[in-house]
DNA sequence: CATTAATATGTCATAACGACACAATGAAAA
DNA sequence: TTTTCATTGTGTCGTTATGACATATTAATG
């Protein structure tokens, strides 16, 4: 396999792959091969494929899934992103081959993409470069190669953006879910507390929800409501956003 | 100039440069030369120079300005951006040398940057390939080359969306302006009538403006105040933002 | 069956919003 | 000089949205 004839030369793209599980935010991780640190899910890009199919290709390797929320949220440039002792050490653990070297001594770009996926259909398996994939929680993030703690930091800030603009949760909650459910997965990614009962009057007042019939039993406490998504008017409300300011 | 020695392979910047003049919102364009076609100011990327940078050059190389707002908005990355044909077009009209033949036949990728400038500030001149450099209403935008129309017209969302998040005009308008001028200013970009009294209530509780002592004489009617940004004020909002919604 | 802890719903004062009225002003016309 | 007129400056008013908080409801537990 030859880098330089397959793929588009000095790029790859990086997906942080969000999941929601245990009412924490979490990011999907390689564990680099004989090295204490971990990566950001990434690839290169082929010579004739989209770079937003490159992404869509790589989550699927890593994740088992398709169709899932997947946005490019920023362009990683500096010309000091990577440097030759980084790569040094990539050969002398072994993690690359010695013939390769050159491929990995390009100068690289990267394309920034964030997933949102429903955290237990997701299936984590590990790239050529890594040892293990796993989940683990935005709270409790470990040492990262290169710029990739940088990455995580800025598609943290997309994902509260798109918040603010329209509505979340389709992508990283299951089916069915409370409305406490729901709350606290907006209170995870903003980082901050919310009005259990001014939350619910706003988020019904959007009309994106379904509440059903149904309760969640077992729980220790007075079975709360469940709600999904109306898919037509989550979509609507995904395309046009929530109230403007003008 | 060999551009395999001096540029990163397959990338480029483009920059959509808004400024804001005769109550029209404009674009500075390139004139190719021997066609009809017109383009957005790029460039390509030094392999020591960062992506931003490059954009920063480029800007500077055809408006003769710096230090002025510039934000990465897109990647633009689909394989089949640019084709044969149109390199073809090229080397026939002359545009680029034939032995630089094989570099524009590479696939590109581009990365899209808009810039905010005063418009009177600028001194458009244009590059090697172009024969003209000039601004063009939003309204009016001629045929242009390979997918800067697309380029162009994600700008606009990125700028309308930078307009619902915080304060934007200082660097569209000059440093003294009128209530009516900001106000005609946002209805531009929104493309939409904007009530002038609740404008200007809003954007006074902002607390982003200084009431100037002087007036706009010389005008057919009432002599409106003259308004500037509080730097330190305007600022902050443009970090914090304004109400988010949760 | 009472207790408990969480859910479901409502209230209330205040702030923000959209729509609109009217007075003030300064250049231009009479 | 006086009147006209378009535009600016400021205010009002009814409605809705918001933040803070109170109270009733309910499933599991002991």
């Amino acid at each position: 396999m030859d880098y330089f004839e397959l793929y588009h030369p000095g790029l790859s793209v990086d997906c942080v792959i969000f999941g929601f599980h245990d009412n924490e935010l979490k990011v999907l991780l390689l564990k680099m091969k004989n090295s204490k640190q971990w990566a950001v899910p990434g690839g290169f890009v082929k010579k004739q494929e989209d770079v937003d199919d490159a992404a869509i290709r790589v989550l699927k390797e890593r994740t088992n899934i398709e169709d899932i929320y997947l946005r490019q949220f920023h362009l990683f440039g500096q010309k000091n992103r990577s440097d030759d002792s980084y790569v040094d050490s990539l050969v002398q653990d072994h993690v690359i081959r010695e013939d390769m070297d050159s491929w990995f001594r390009q100068r690289f770009i990267t394309v920034g993409y964030f997933a949102l996926v429903e955290f237990s259909k997701v299936t984590p398996s590990p790239d050529q470069n890594s040892e293990r994939c796993e989940w683990v929680p935005l709270t409790n993030i470990p040492d990262l190669i290169l710029d990739h703690q940088e990455i995580i930091n800025e598609a943290l800030k997309a994902l509260r953006n798109k918040l603010r603009f329209g509505p979340v949760g389709k992508n990283l909650l299951p089916p069915k879910f409370t409305m406490t459910e729901l709350r606290t997965l907006y209170e995870t990614i903003l980082g901050e507390e919310l009005d259990r009962r001014n939350f619910q009057r706003k988020m019904l007042s959007f009309g994106i929800l379904d509440k059903l019939d149904e309760t969640r039993k077992g729980g220790a406490h007075k079975a709360p409501f469940l709600y999904s998504f109306n898919e037509e008017k989550y979509n609507q409300k995904l395309i046009k956003g929530f109230d403007t300011i003008w």
